[in-house]
DNA sequence: GAAATCCCCACCCTTTCGGGTAGGGGAAAA
DNA sequence: TTTTCCCCTACCCGAAAGGGTGGGGATTTC
């Protein structure tokens, strides 16, 4: 099994790295930066990838939405200081195929990886049940979901369109116009409307519009 | 003194030309399209540009946006048909010399034109009594003038804080962020929060953050 | 010293939001 | 034919936002 590890401090990294290899695993390269894991993983082509989620110039998850991106089939584990539900959630959406927290021992973690062979997450059973929980309540950020009345309802919350106004665009009650945005938020997982927007804008849900002035 | 010409209506303009002609004035180029009088401007390059506010293709503060953009020290004046305050401001951020009307009588508008040879602007008592107005009230719209504190809030605005964790986070009251927030909607000529963070994304007035998923 | 500018805070008020409950109606899928 | 999903609506409520006035304090500039 060929393992690639990115994380930038070096000597988790070599610690790490010697672990690996005397559990018998084969690290092929080594790198400190997410750039370099992105660079790194397509052009060695690792059994797995092992990256940290808080790197200086990439986070670990966007490493791994890179790396997926290029390469889909890529079997990335991401590596936490401290578990987090809505990290755990990006990972998960992101195509991760773990999330472990640094504090996991060594004899598990090892456990881990080689289960990955057999198509198992890694990811411990107390993670997973925080998966569970996130998934259920907060069902998916992503986008899908939402319904074209609902977007279009967020291209003019986007706009920064009150109730009453989206209201009269489209012609329909301004009780009807916050059922809709309850709806938005809700599947969205945000707070409000502003977050909506600008979660909008960010994953490209709504074009940003052309007020370049 | 050499002049382009541009305006979609060929009686006016061909009326246009002989008129300037009559007074001595070199018309050296006539376009009816936005896209052309950009062309052309950075091809004759004249002494003035003459461009009506209102063409098929592209508006006349585009064109002037873009002739500038290629060629800065570029004479503007743009030709309206009725003035419009808002229109005014976008004319003079973009750097254009002028701002006339098309019911100006003749003699008027060839002493305007003959005055940008002295560096005068091609503009009314009347328009340049409006503009102070606009000015003084509807103070810069584009960025800039935001504090820095301004522009601190403006990012968590853009997080989709509300206010109290505003004011949580910056360690200061509720008062005081939502003093700083009319402020920030004042200055950036927006209804609410968020407009305000939309149009903050759109100018890159903070980075849309990592979260492209 | 006076004038600006910026940051801070308070009180008050109205409007808007967000969210809950409780429906009706239509269209498509099971 | 139920069930499901989406869209629409109403009423009510508390919380948040927006905006106005007024004021204090600090710093810089003229």
């Amino acid at each position: 099994m060929k393992l690639l590890v990115a994380d930038d401090h070096t000597l988790f990294r070599d610690g790490l790295a010697t672990l690996l290899e005397a559990a018998g695993l084969q690290v092929i390269g080594q790198v400190g930066l997410g750039e370099a894991a992105v660079t790194a993983a397509l052009a060695l082509r690792p059994d797995v990838i092992l990256v940290d989620m808080s790197m200086p110039d990439l986070s670990g998850l966007e490493a791994l939405r890179r790396i997926r991106a290029a390469w889909p089939e890529a079997q990335v584990v991401v590596l936490t200081d401290a578990e987090d539900d809505t990290e755990l959630l990006d990972v998960v959406d992101a195509g991760g195929r773990g999330y472990l927290s640094k504090n996991l021992n060594a004899e598990e973690f090892i456990r881990m990886l080689h289960g990955l062979e057999r198509g198992e997450a890694a990811m411990t059973r107390q993670t997973t049940g925080r998966l569970l929980n996130a998934l259920s309540h907060t069902q998916r950020r992503t986008t899908g979901h939402l319904t074209e009345r609902e977007v279009e309802l967020l291209r003019l919350i986007v706009e920064g369109c009150s109730n009453r106004h989206i209201a009269q665009v489209l012609q329909v009650s301004e009780n009807t116009v916050k059922y809709h945005i309850k709806n938005i938020l809700q599947k969205l997982a945000v707070q409000n409307r502003t977050e909506a927007a600008t979660h909008a804008i960010r994953v490209g849900l709504v074009r940003t519009g052309a007020t370049p002035g």
